[in-house]
DNA sequence: CCGCTTCCGATAGTTAGACTATCCACTCGG
DNA sequence: CCGAGTGGATAGTCTAACTATCGGAAGCGG
């Protein structure tokens, strides 16, 4: 990685400023490494934005007890950014069926969550394209998210100290996306040579025919 | 949107030109229109890159017939680009373990493919920011990777005709994944709730203690 | 302790991607 | 017939993310 590309992140205030022992020396330590390693990853795996790195790792310096509030910083970092009409009555009724899985689910999430009207907003841009099946597949996407989040939420809470959690609440999130995503490409792979009757998986033993 | 932009798009090869009446008109359909919307999905929606949208759109029109290949345009359009060194003993270790993953599903993936290396890069990553939790849960994300990519295969495959199955495979991939990854967040956020022990959901009759 | 290298911080320049603006010849609608 | 609008071509703009250079002050080997 090259020097001024790090000296660009100091500036950027994406790593703090070492300790400086004279007027053109300062001291970098192994945080400050890692601390590069985290911002790398936000920005390689997790496509952030330099901007977006930088408000992650702010967040993770401040409410340094609050993982809801670093969770919505760092979402939102990831989140790509579009937006479509929040006027229409499609998008309406797209938000109203989201709260009702909510309620049906009985997750605890505040009805005022800007997370509902991302997801409002999918289902809208979506069904505007002819994907009505998005809709017909909620469930089976809620199904999914919320087996996934308790596995992560509790492998963050099996961190010992506060500090390890927030941070791995910052690169699970990223992690977490690339690695479900990528695995997803993998089962399509295989769910669409299964469903379309290629050849069948490797038996035990294939010898023995049917 | 502006007219500019959409003459860019014609530039650029994202939209077919129309056909020619004279000199200077010409005339456009609606599957100009959709092929717009689409494109415009891909970007804001799917966060693709314009020439990632071109490549898209010509493998839309190209191989009409194979979902697989299509399917592999579409995801790496999407995938974000990071490639850590691929000669380590530790990304050779994670690549035997995902192909360990899928031998012991059964996944009908051929060997070679190249999906499989951006799970090992994804898995080595976070191993060496210390995420070594990426592995253990390794299985959760592949369950519901494979219960997702079941119900998204099945919903292309109930497409009547096969153009608009090969339209399903590139808005379903690039949907689904935002929906899902939105949905996520809200369960992220339940999840949180819950195993912090906040307040319980209200339950169906909450006068009732107990 | 001399000189070469390296480093800090600051300023300025570069590159790629995604638009956006202008021009010109033409043509359609009123 | 005339003014708004269109298609194609060319050139310009704007932002994000780097990258290069500069001046001065350590550090370090001999």
């Amino acid at each position: 990685m090259p020097i001024p590309t790090i000296k660009y992140y100091l500036r950027e205030g994406l790593l703090p400023p070492g300790a400086a022992t004279a007027a053109n020396q300062a001291d970098y330590g192994d945080e400050h490494l890692r601390r590069l390693l985290l911002v790398r990853a936000l920005i390689d795996v997790g496509g952030v934005s330099v901007a977006g790195a930088r408000d992650v790792v702010a967040a993770l310096g401040a409410h340094a007890g609050d993982p809801l509030e670093l969770l919505g910083t760092a979402q939102s970092a990831i989140a790509p950014r579009h937006r479509p009409d929040r006027e229409t009555p499609d998008w309406q009724a797209a938000r109203k069926r989201v709260l009702a899985l909510i309620v049906e689910r009985g997750w605890l999430v505040h009805p005022d969550s800007p997370e509902i009207d991302l997801v409002a907003d999918t289902l809208t841009t979506g069904g505007s394209l002819g994907v009505e099946e998005l809709l017909a597949n909620l469930d089976s996407y809620a199904d999914s998210a919320a087996s996934i989040a308790a596995v992560e939420v509790g492998t963050v809470l099996a961190r010992p100290d506060p500090a390890s959690q927030m941070e791995l609440v910052v690169l699970g999130t990223v992690f977490g996306e690339a690695l479900f995503s990528a695995l997803r490409l993998l089962a399509h792979q295989h769910e669409s040579a299964r469903q379309l009757g290629v050849i069948e998986p490797p038996q035990e033993n294939p010898r023995i025919p049917q």
